[in-house]
DNA sequence: AAAAGACGCAACCGCGCGTAT
DNA sequence: CATACGCGCGGTTGCGTCTTT
C-alpha cells in the first residue's frame, strides 16, 4: 500500500527527547490521558509524531515502570518464558510487571544470549549447543520456531509429533487422575522435555478436557541452573493450554500460594516411570528454593487486577482444582476470542 | 592519555492487523 | 468491498559510555 512514515508528513523532531518535551508530554498525559496517539503531539505542543511519544511514554515515562537492572528471578523468568514464547517480546513483558518489551528485548539481546551460550545452551532452541550444531542447524531452529508457534496459537492438546513418553499422575482430594504425558516437540531444558501433552486415561469431570498441553520447567526447584546435574526435578509447572481454559494470559498468571494449590491436584504432579530418584532427592534446599520462587513478585499479578477478579480468584484458591477451574471458566466464557490463551499455574509436590 | 572496540540503551523503521469510512 | 489510518510489535540502528589496548 506503500503508505508514509507520520514523520515525513513535515518536520519533526526525531532523536533523543529533552527534559522539556518529557515534562510536556507527561504533563498532556496526566492531565488528559493518551487518547488518539496522532493527535497527542499537537495537544501536547510537541514536534513529534504520534508514535514517538507513544513510544516515549510506554518506554520511559510511563508512572508504574520499574528503573534498574534486572534481579536473578526476573531473567530466569525471561529465559523461561522465551522457551516458550519465542521473541514475542510484549508477552513476555506482560509477565514482568513494570518491564517493557523494548528493555526485555535488550537485555536478551545484549547480555541473556551470551549467559546461554557460556551454559552451551543454543539460545534460539533452548536446547544443548552440542545437539545442534550439525548440518541441519538451521533447518532444526527454523522446525522448532514453527513448532513453538504452533504450540502457542493450537486450540487442541494433541500433536502427532511425539519424542518421548512418561506417565504422570495426579492427586487432588477427592480425585485421582493417570495418564500419559507425551513430549510434543524438540524442546528440552537440561535432560527434561517442558512442553508436553497431557491425555487422561479417566474420565475428567465437566469442562476439563482429557487431552491438554501442559508446559513443565523446573523454575521451582532449580531455577534454570542448566549445568547442575538432573537430581530432583519435579514437573513444578504448567500451562493449560486453550482446550482447556480460554482466558487472555494476562489475566490468569496465578501464582500457586494465591491460588491455594500446595495441597491439591494441580500442585501434586509427579512422575512415576520416568525417575524415581527424581523424588528421592529433593532436599530441603529445594524445598527453600521453591518458597523462594514462591515470593517471586513477577508472578504475582493479582495486584494489577480488579478487585473483583482478584477475590474472585482468592475465592477460587479456596476450594480444590476442579471447583478451582469451574470457578474461572466462566469468567473465561465472556472472552468472545478466537485467538487461544493459555493459563499458567504453580505447584509443587 | 588516547584510540579502538565493545556494550547497553533509547529510539526509529517497516510491517501487519484491526477498524473506520 | 476497498482503502486509509492508527496502533502495536519486532527488528534494527545510532549514539553515548565503558573497557581494553
Amino acid at each position: 500500500m506503500g503508505r508514509h512514515s507520520c514523520c515525513y508528513k513535515q518536520k519533526l523532531r526525531k532523536g533523543l527527547w529533552s527534559p522539556e518535551e518529557d515534562e510536556k508530554l507527561l504533563n498532556h498525559i496526566t492531565n488528559y490521558g493518551h487518547g488518539c496517539w496522532s493527535s497527542v503531539p499537537k495537544q501536547a505542543g510537541l514536534q513529534r509524531c504520534g508514535k514517538s511519544c507513544r513510544l516515549r511514554w510506554i518506554n520511559y515515562l510511563r508512572p508504574d515502570l520499574k528503573r534498574g537492572t534486572f534481579s536473578q528471578d526476573e531473567e530466569n523468568l525471561i529465559i523461561e518464558l522465551h522457551s516458550v514464547l519465542g521473541n514475542r517480546w510484549s508477552q513476555i513483558a506482560a509477565q514482568l510487571p513494570g518491564r517493557t518489551d523494548n528493555e526485555i528485548k535488550n537485555l536478551w539481546n545484549s547480555c541473556l544470549k551470551k549467559k546461554l551460550k557460556q551454559k552451551g545452551i543454543d539460545p534460539v532452541t533452548h536446547k544443548p549447543l552440542s545437539e545442534v550444531e550439525n548440518g541441519e542447524e538451521d533447518e532444526e531452529k527454523t522446525r522448532n520456531q514453527e513448532k513453538v508457534t504452533e504450540i502457542s496459537e493450537s486450540t487442541s492438546g494433541s500433536y502427532e509429533k511425539k519424542q518421548s513418553s512418561i506417565v504422570v499422575r495426579a492427586y487432588e482430594p477427592e480425585m485421582e487422575v493417570e495418564g500419559s504425558c507425551s513430549n510434543s516437540n524438540n524442546y528440552m531444558i537440561g535432560n527434561y522435555p517442558i512442553q508436553m501433552s497431557f491425555t487422561s486415561n479417566d474420565n475428567l469431570p465437566n469442562n476439563i478436557s482429557n487431552s491438554s498441553t501442559h508446559w513443565f520447567n523446573q523454575t521451582g526447584i532449580k531455577p534454570f541452573d542448566m549445568n547442575s546435574e538432573f537430581t530432583s526435578f519435579l514437573p513444578s509447572s504448567f500451562c493449560y493450554k486453550s482446550s482447556v481454559l480460554d482466558v487472555p494470559s494476562e489475566d490468569v498468571l496465578i501464582s500457586s500460594d494465591s491460588f491455594g494449590m500446595k495441597n491439591n491436584m494441580l500442585s501434586s504432579w509427579g512422575l512415576t516411570d520416568c525417575d524415581s530418584s527424581i523424588k528421592e532427592n529433593q532436599t530441603e534446599e529445594d524445598e527453600a528454593k521453591w518458597n523462594e520462587y514462591l515470593q517471586n513478585p513477577m508472578i504475582m499479578l493479582q495486584n494489577q487486577e480488579s478487585e473483583g477478579l482478584c477475590n474472585q480468584r482468592k475465592a477460587a484458591a479456596n476450594l480444590s482444582h476442579v471447583d478451582a477451574l469451574e470457578t474461572i471458566l466462566p469468567h473465561s466464557k465472556q472472552q468472545e476470542s478466537s485467538q487461544s490463551y493459555s493459563v499458567a499455574a504453580f505447584g509443587h509436590v
